[in-house]
DNA sequence: ATACATAATATGTATCTACATGGAAACCGG
DNA sequence: CCGGTTTCCATGTAGATACATATTATGTAT
C-alpha cells in the first residue's frame, strides 16, 4: 500500500521529468515571467503588458471587425469581447455598428487611446530591449508563429 | 487633426513593429495556443494542461509547503492558493496544517489524485511528443530559464 | 510575559482566458 | 416572402493569474 506523501519513486521521476520538460507549463511559465515584467516597465503609464498588445493590434489594422481581430490577435471570440471591454471602460477604444452587416462590429483606438499608445511605444522599446539582454526575443516570436500549426 | 480611425502613419507602423515583436504578446500567445493543444489532448482524463502540471510540480516534491511550492513553480502565493483549491475539492489533492509551525500548510496527492496523474503521464508523454513536432520543446524550456533572471 | 515586528497563508478585487450557450441579423431554398 | 440555417457577437460560468490587504502564528526585545 503505497502512501500519497511518499508517492512511487517511478511517479516521482515522471513527474519531475514533466515539470521540467512540459511545453505547456513551461511556455505558461515564461510567459508569466515576461509579462510581469513588462507590467511592471509600464507600470506608470496606466496600460499592462496584455492591453498595450492589444491596442496595438488594434491600431495596426486598417479597419476591421471582432472576429477578424479575434483571428489575427489568437484570442477566442468570448476572450477579445471581454479584454475589449475593459479598454472601452477606460475610452481607449471604441466599438461601433457596421451599417453594412448589423451583426458585425468594428473597433478602432480613440484619441485617448492613440495618444496613450503613442506615449506606450518608446516605453515598450526600451523594456522590450532590455527584456531582449535576457530572453531570445525573436525566437519567441519564432514559438509564437510555429504554435499556430498546433 | 488626425481621426482615431486612420491612426497618424507612424502610430501603425509602430503598433504593427509592436504587434509583430513584443515578447510578451507573443510568449502568451504561445502559451495559449500550446495550452489549448493539451487541453485538448488531455480532456478524456478530467484534467487541464495547469492542472496536470500543478500536480505533477507537487507530486516532484519530497515534501513542502505552499511558499516554497510557490517559489518552485513560479506562481504568485496567491495564485497557487487558489489553484490547489480546484484540485482539493476534486480531491485529487490534501493541504494539512504543520504542527511545528500552525501558519504553514503542507501539500500532497491523494492516492485519487496520484492515480489521476500516473494516468495522466503517458497521454502526456504522446501529447508532448506530437508538439514537439511542431515546437521545439527544449527551446520553450530555455526560455523558461531565461526568463527567470527578468 | 507583553508588545511589536515578521512570516505564511488566505481573501478581496480585477483582468485574462476559454467553453458552452444565447440572441439577433443575414442568408438561402422553396 | 417565409422558415430554416448559418454567422457574428455577447453572456453565463469557471479556471488562471496577480496585487493589495487581512489574518493568524511565530519570533523578539524589553
Amino acid at each position: 500500500m503505497t502512501l500519497a506523501k511518499q508517492p512511487k519513486k517511478t511517479l516521482r521521476t515522471d513527474a519531475r521529468a514533466l515539470v521540467e520538460n512540459c511545453a505547456g507549463w513551461n511556455s505558461r511559465l515564461a510567459a508569466r515571467r515576461i509579462t510581469a515584467f513588462l507590467d511592471r516597465e509600464l507600470a506608470d503609464l496606466g496600460l499592462s503588458a496584455a492591453q498595450l498588445g492589444l491596442m496595438a493590434q488594434i491600431a495596426a489594422l486598417t479597419d476591421d471587425t471582432l472576429g477578424a481581430l479575434a483571428q489575427r490577435s489568437g484570442l477566442e471570440q468570448s476572450t477579445l469581447s471581454r479584454n475589449l471591454r475593459t479598454l472601452e471602460r477606460e475610452q481607449l477604444i471604441e466599438i461601433t455598428l457596421v451599417e453594412t452587416d448589423l451583426r458585425r462590429r468594428a473597433v478602432w483606438l480613440t484619441e485617448t487611446g492613440a495618444r496613450r499608445l503613442e506615449a506606450a511605444i518608446p516605453v515598450w522599446r526600451e523594456a522590450q530591449a532590455r527584456l531582449a539582454q535576457v530572453v531570445p526575443t525573436d525566437i519567441v516570436r519564432q514559438l509564437a508563429d510555429q504554435s499556430e500549426a498546433l
